[in-house]
DNA sequence: CAGCTATTTGTTCATTTAGCCAAATAGGCA
DNA sequence: TGCCTATTTGGCTAAATGAACAAATAGCTG
């Protein structure tokens, strides 16, 4: 699995992306399903505008899919296997699978 | 899986120290096994003081283990499941485990 | 002990990031 | 069309990060 520079930079930045504790937050959230700005919004103690910045990260890195719905933007989770890796880092000893 | 304030601020911080190329590449090169700050910064183009930098993020969130012998540290991969991410986020398709 | 090698740490500078507010955009609906 | 709601984007400031060089530390070895 010897990762070129460009494999390593794209990881780097998927990283990136999750590397801030409201964005960890909106992925968990999403596991359950789509959500609007606007729900994500009121769960979030911060202006519309910065979660909206934080949702554009997650899906600048592919890790959210957004639909438009009449005046509504519906983000999903596109990457699950995040949600394997949150519980590895918890507890990496139970998920060696090598 | 509804993780803890405290939690997320983990999970951020772990993200935090994966991103980074040079990181990245660091994890990669110690899935074959322990090597010690020389033979890092061998492979790397940058400074012994910013290797070394990068290898304290790392341990700073438990990514890598490092041990002393003589006078060179060994630094070891202490979560190998970030390898299996590494393909999940290269391939999302492929990995969903549900 | 003195000198050598390997590593870490202090300092500084340039770049990036997060947040808010305000303004712009887009899609209903009267 | 004109208003209202939802969302994004521009502009700004404060804080965090990455890199290099130099200096400090730690452990050999003569």
């Amino acid at each position: 699995m010897p990762a070129s520079v460009q494999q390593r930079e794209f990881s780097a930045n998927f990283f990136k992306a999750l590397a801030h504790s409201t964005r960890i937050f909106i992925v968990e959230q999403l596991a359950d399903g789509e959500k609007c700005v606007c729900e994500l919004t009121a769960m979030i103690d911060a202006d519309m505008s910065t979660v909206s910045r934080h949702l554009a990260v997650l899906k600048n890195v592919g890790i959210v899919n957004s639909s438009k719905r009449a005046n509504q933007v519906f983000y999903s989770l596109r990457t699950p296997c995040i949600l394997n890796f949150l519980q590895c880092i918890h507890n990496p000893q139970a998920q060696r699978q090598d």
